[in-house]
DNA sequence: ATTTTACTTGAATAATTGCTCAAGTGTTAG
DNA sequence: CTAACACTTGAGCAATTATTCAAGTAAAAT
């Protein structure tokens, strides 16, 4: 708000009751930390292209992602391994063959809401 | 799906039909990078903790912010300037001071998405 | 008019990261 | 048993990027 601005700035003396109040509504540095790596793992056009596919194909195999991406079955691999950490795919194999599908509804979610942000 | 596997290997053949099917119902591939990018804005725990700040506070001064955040004023500067350029902030000016705010309400619902996901 | 304050900006640097390549594992086919 | 295949993994490289530092702008205070 503008009224009663009683902060003055770092070099001489900063409101620091505003700047502990704010402090004590944000969630702690953990959250905040683990917030950012789940928009990070989404903030790779592979990776989002990955879980985007996978989404619409149900269940793949690394060779058949790595054609729909264009990209080596190597780099695939790669990323599939970060998702696989971060809890958004899971795979099951089938004698020499590895299938991948999402593992995290929400992540559906949170792509639809973001998709809102790119048509404003 | 697992019944019928057509699907044979790069090095062989590939389910053709399959890929292009996929292919057909994804986003197309400008709007998938516009996508990815809205995540990577909010990626880095500094450009995150500054939404979330700016969320809680209405609007702050850079100096203020850089106080609440513990980095130089420069830092958030370099940041603020780029959530300007993806118009998740704005800003107006008095005298010296420039106040800066946010621009777009669906980044709250966002981030809310995501909290979702971490708290899984 | 000069200095201080609030902020911006460009360059430099260190760290991260996505890909390729080469070598590896494990399963199936011949 | 050997060869081929699907995939994984580690090392290395090029590109990106978050921060700092130093210099610059513009408004306010002295």
């Amino acid at each position: 708000m503008k009224t009663d601005k009683i902060e003055i700035c770092k070099t001489t003396v900063v409101d620091q009751q505003k700047v502990d109040q704010v402090n004590r509504e944000l969630p702690d540095r953990r959250d905040i930390i683990e917030l950012a790596e789940t928009f990070k793992v989404l903030s790779d056009p592979t990776r989002l292209k990955i879980v985007l596919t996978l989404s619409v194909a149900d269940e793949l195999c690394v060779c058949d992602l790595a054609t729909i991406i264009n990209l080596s079955v190597s780099a695939i691999s790669h990323q599939l391994r970060l998702l696989k950490g971060m809890k958004i795919v899971t795979y099951h194999k089938e004698g020499k063959m590895v299938y991948y599908s999402l593992d995290d509804s929400h992540i559906e979610n949170l792509i639809r809401e973001a998709t809102h942000h790119v048509e404003e």
